[in-house]
DNA sequence: GTCAAAAGAAATATCGATATTTTAAGCGGC
DNA sequence: GCCGCTTAAAATATCGATATTTCTTTTGAC
């Protein structure tokens, strides 16, 4: 009877319509729940155990789960279910190169098209994204949660004023992507690192209507938060993943060789 | 009873496994039925008619329908249904940007990793290639229906040995979009064309190594499908397309403005 | 006659149950 | 004791029907 009255977890985002389908609903829960590792990378997701945890039937997550298909989270192979995307360093590699070309090329087109408007939202999402990040450093927990949620509104802000729909809809599924190597990688603290000087640098160099040099530090970026992965990852030396499906050392992640 | 026998109109591609899930081959068909132009841009998809269809039931209709989602090739807004994505001049200029910075450089890499069997398989590929291309300069109308599989088959061979599965997502993507408003360029014959010595040029430069040769020709073979499909919509003017949903005149095809 | 509220029709979103496959378990034979 | 075959169990894919929403049309006041 009461079919859609369980959203009263009302995120705190959804700016307009609360009549959101279930659908929806779980397609973003369950989103949010693979980015944040909560499944983790190759995890079996059996249609039968989110149909429980979402309180949906069998078709409506079934839908959701091929939504997530189309933003490569999850797999599915022919006859055999779903499963959450496999991780890998190489997988990691390659999506850090695309990303780095094509959001280097947003950010200069946003950099050439830019208004006043574009730059004053660009100084507010800087603004808050380092509020986030001094409670970050003095090490208050419940920053860390905010703080993926400011990044990529920073990171969005910066390219807004590129005018090709393409390419956002391309650094929005990249971005979304490197989320989870994110979070390990962040989690690990493998090498000093000063993230807001980072931004700091891209946003000066954006402001200052400096495409080579925006392009340069977004890139390197980018490329840093690869290099903080495989550090991170590599005192453990290659560790060998057990065959069977639960029960994984919980330092892996899921994340294969 | 005979809940899954209706299958009998096997396409004749179906390669591997002829177990293919319902979904999956309503997904195929309304593909395909999109991007030839059996269902225009914009076009209203209502799943009773699409269920009866195909023969099969409401839920799964709709997730063949949320396939294609992932793929831009049909939208969905909140509680009203699902249409064809919309196609303009405008989105066709973006796209062709995009294709040329993913795929030039995608080429750029599979020219540097190619080995010898990329080269053959290159070479077989040009060749069939270019046997439906000489059919095509006579005018042989079936023809027509092998040339966008064969090119689609050329250009991944070209960048085949491009390393990166993020690219050849990606440019799978693009490609396919790109499918549709390639169909209108070539049924209007607007600008003189040599297709076959285009994909040459490409193909030349690929054997003999050159990235900036191979690249400099595809750019400019993608972007002259731009250019054919600007001077063929342009004579007829910026026509103004009718309010109602149906009753469109054909030479549109449902191409806004 | 115009506009808007209300009733009716059409379409969408969702459910609960069933048919089909895949995976796991049990069971002789060699 | 290991392998392949037969059953049983689990999971997936699919259906047909229903509740909800949106879109149309009707109707009734002003």
């Amino acid at each position: 009877m009461d079919t859609a009255g369980k959203r009263d977890d009302a995120e705190k985002e959804g700016p307009r319509r609360a009549g959101k389908t279930l659908v929806e609903g779980a397609y973003e829960t369950l989103r949010r729940e693979i980015l944040d590792g909560t499944f983790e990378p190759g995890t079996k997701l059996r249609t039968e155990e989110l149909r429980t945890r979402y309180n949906i039937s069998g078709s409506t997550m079934r839908e959701a789960l091929t939504r997530l298909l189309g933003e490569a989270l999850v797999t599915t192979e022919g006859q055999r279910g779903f499963r959450v995307a496999p991780a890998s360093i190489a997988d990691f590699e390659d999506l850090t190169r695309v990303r780095v070309l094509v959001e280097t090329e947003a950010l200069r087109q946003a950099i050439a098209h830019g208004d006043e408007d574009w730059e004053s939202q660009l100084v507010a999402s800087f603004y808050r994204l380092s509020k986030v990040e001094e409670r970050l450093a003095q090490d208050q927990k419940e920053a860390a949660s905010d703080y993926e949620g400011r990044n990529r509104d920073f990171h969005n802000a910066l390219i807004a004023a590129c005018p090709s729909r393409w390419l956002h809809y391309i650094a929005g599924i990249l971005f979304q992507q490197s989320e989870r190597y994110r979070r390990l990688a962040l989690a690990k603290r493998s090498i000093p690192r000063d993230l807001h000087a980072e931004h700091k640098a891209i946003f000066d160099a954006a402001i200052a209507r400096d495409p080579d040099l925006a392009s340069k530090y977004a890139a390197e970026h980018i490329e840093r938060t690869l290099t903080a992965l495989r550090i991170a990852l590599e005192p453990t030396g290659v560790k060998e993943r057990p065959r069977k499906e639960r029960a994984k050392p919980k330092v892996s992640l899921g994340l294969e060789d």
